[in-house]
DNA sequence: TGGCCGACTTGTCCACAGATAC
DNA sequence: GTATCTGTGGACAAGTCGGCCA
């Protein structure tokens, strides 16, 4: 089961295909639309329309989310309504003309209902539509690559629907449309049993290309990009790869004090491209920067990363406060998400960005003479495999390394596992993965509090009946009052663990509030490092890994000493 | 060299199932 | 048993990066 086991073993196929046999049944396809009953009526200008299913479909789409601000938002309400015309017969386009005049709350109401009903269902009913899914699971959420059976990712096709980007997304509420077998390309291999398209279907192709590792794409009609059905992490094939990239990162610890002694050197050089990269390169190793991708305009959110910073994005500060030589970042990352950082950098550093800045506008790229091929050419120059994102790996895994030699101590399990957290935390704001604290948030804390309240009531109780039964075994010298001693002493002690439990639970979502560890955890940190930190403080994985994790890190669970 | 495309990874959010409290 | 809370998995968007082609 273990990669090292088999994994290792089977790290065979040298000319770049990454199975022999793949056998699966295929995507699961988005239920068919179901007309609304008659009496959900749709409104135009105040009086009652019937609509043609197709543009009814599309309706009851923005009608389930009329309480999302994005209905409200110019953009989304124009690209919707221009989207919807297009499925309108010529009738209704003639008389729907403004969407301002349209009244979907009935439809909205009605979905409302829907929704209740179904929290409202007994149980057999709500059983009933379990083993539904487990069906579905076990005949389509699986396939057999080579010799094992791998369970598959997302073996459900998108339903369509309104498209929703993150951020300012230009494209935001046209219609994501229903994706048909015709529109769906199977990969298999020749001598598998191939998936069946649903009666009276095709499938636009058949392919048996064992040089990728997806099962079936298809091209979304946003973007104009491909989606993939692929495998679980927990496969051989993700594992492997994930694997890898931690190898990848390790190798870079090993020379990364020659490609840091590298780019410095490369901030005195006479051409302006060398010192952008060299910059560029120091920000993405000292920030964790994403390497930054040039974007197409008005296609997506204008969001930047290291490359594509723009002149606006940055501020200069000669002295602040008690710093000399500072930066000040500001500019919208990936999904959106804001980057606010102020750091101090060497005077060289400095120098160079007011170089780059000089006779440039606001909407400038900062780095005019770099983008991310250019650097990850550099880098490839540098040490095999080597691209942008490695730094953010590597330096994400060693900080939880050093964060986790500082913080832990020989405490008891709810302590070790707050510093566990602790470190964790300092890699996700390194990384900047920021979430927007929950909604009920002040609520759960709230109830943590009571929670500690009243155990904390319960402690002073027993604290004084230990102090009675003493008193009492004092006064007679008895066996059973001795006993009664023992009891309440250690009533006391559990109860005093409880309450320490709950206290580091409280401090760990306060500090967690607006900072999420689940991406770094899943993507940026080397499972060996936590693996080993659990066996070495004697911290059963479980803590740390929940079911899925466990699965998709098997490797590294199966693999890891003491020492890592 | 630069643009485009394909494959794959990384990212946030949210519904909902199962746990827990009452 | 029901109401409430919370963690998990899934949905699906948005990145990275390499290869191909003109």
């Amino acid at each position: 089961f273990s990669l090292m086991r088999r994994g290792i073993s089977e790290e065979r196929y040298t000319d770049g295909s990454k199975w022999r046999f793949l056998e699966h049944k295929g995507p699961v396809f988005a239920p068919a639309y179901e007309p609304l009953p008659e009496k959900v009526k749709f409104y135009y200008n105040g009086k009652p329309m019937k609509l043609s299913a197709p543009a009814e479909e599309v309706a009851t789409f923005f009608a389930k989310m009329l309480d999302h601000e994005y209905t409200t938002k110019d953009i989304f309400r124009k690209n919707f309504y221009k989207d919807w015309r297009k499925e309108m017969t010529s009738e209704e386009k003639s008389i729907i003309t403004d969407l301002k005049k349209c009244d979907f709350s009935e439809m909205n109401e009605y979905f409302k209902a829907q929704s209740e009903a179904r929290k409202q269902m007994s149980k057999e009913e709500k059983q009933k539509i379990k083993e539904e899914n487990e069906r579905l699971l076990s005949e389509y959420g699986f396939c057999i690559m080579d010799n094992h059976r791998e369970r598959i990712g997302n073996f459900r096709i998108e339903p369509p629907g309104l498209f929703r980007g993150r951020g300012d997304h230009p494209k935001m509420g046209m219609l994501k449309r229903r994706i048909r077998p015709e529109d769906v390309i199977i990969n298999c291999s020749k001598d598998s049993k191939h998936p069946k398209p649903p009666p009276g279907t095709k499938w636009k192709e058949v392919r048996h290309d064992n040089k990728v590792t997806w099962l079936a794409s298809w091209t979304e009609n946003i973007q104009g990009s491909i989606k993939y059905i692929m495998l679980n992490p927990s496969s051989r094939i993700k594992g492997e790869k994930d694997w890898q990239k931690y190898e990848t990162a390790r190798r870079l610890k090993k020379c990364v004090d020659r490609i840091r002694t590298q780019y410095r050197e490369d901030w005195k050089s006479k051409e302006m491209r060398i010192r952008q990269r060299a910059v560029a390169l120091y920000f993405i190793d000292k920030l964790a920067l994403r390497a930054g991708n040039e974007k197409e305009e008005g296609e997506t959110a204008d969001t930047v990363g290291c490359c594509s910073l723009r002149v606006e994005h940055i501020k200069l500060f000669p002295k602040m406060d008690e710093q000399e030589y500072v930066v000040e970042f500001d500019f919208l990352g990936k999904d959106s998400i804001r980057y606010y950082n102020k750091i101090p950098v060497e005077k060289r550093v400095f120098k160079n960005l007011q170089l780059f800045l000089e006779n440039k506008q606001p909407e400038d790229d900062l780095f005019d003479r770099l983008n991310t091929s250019i650097l990850n050419k550099h880098l490839q120059e540098l040490m095999d495999g080597l691209t942008a994102k490695v730094f953010r790996t590597y330096n994400a895994s060693i900080t939880l390394q050093q964060q986790l030699k500082e913080l832990t101590c020989d405490d008891s399990i709810p302590a070790k596992l707050l510093s566990y957290n602790r470190a964790n935390r300092a890699v996700a704001i390194l990384c900047n993965h920021q979430r927007a604290p929950p909604k009920t948030f002040e609520k759960s804390m709230q109830n943590l509090q009571t929670k500690i309240d009243e155990k904390q009531n319960q402690l002073s109780a027993a604290r004084k009946q230990l102090k009675a039964a003493k008193a009492n075994h004092k006064a007679s010298h008895d066996d059973k009052s001795k006993k009664a001693v023992e009891v309440k002493r250690k009533a006391v002690q559990r109860i005093e663990e409880q309450l320490m439990k709950l206290q580091m639970q409280a401090t760990d979502r306060e500090e967690n509030k607006q900072i999420a560890l689940g991406t770094s955890k899943l993507n940026y940190l080397d499972p060996r490092i936590s693996v080993a930190w659990c066996k070495k403080w004697g911290v059963p994985i479980e803590k740390i890994y929940n079911k899925t994790q466990r699965e998709k890190f098997a490797w590294a669970i199966d693999m890891a000493e003491k020492e890592f």
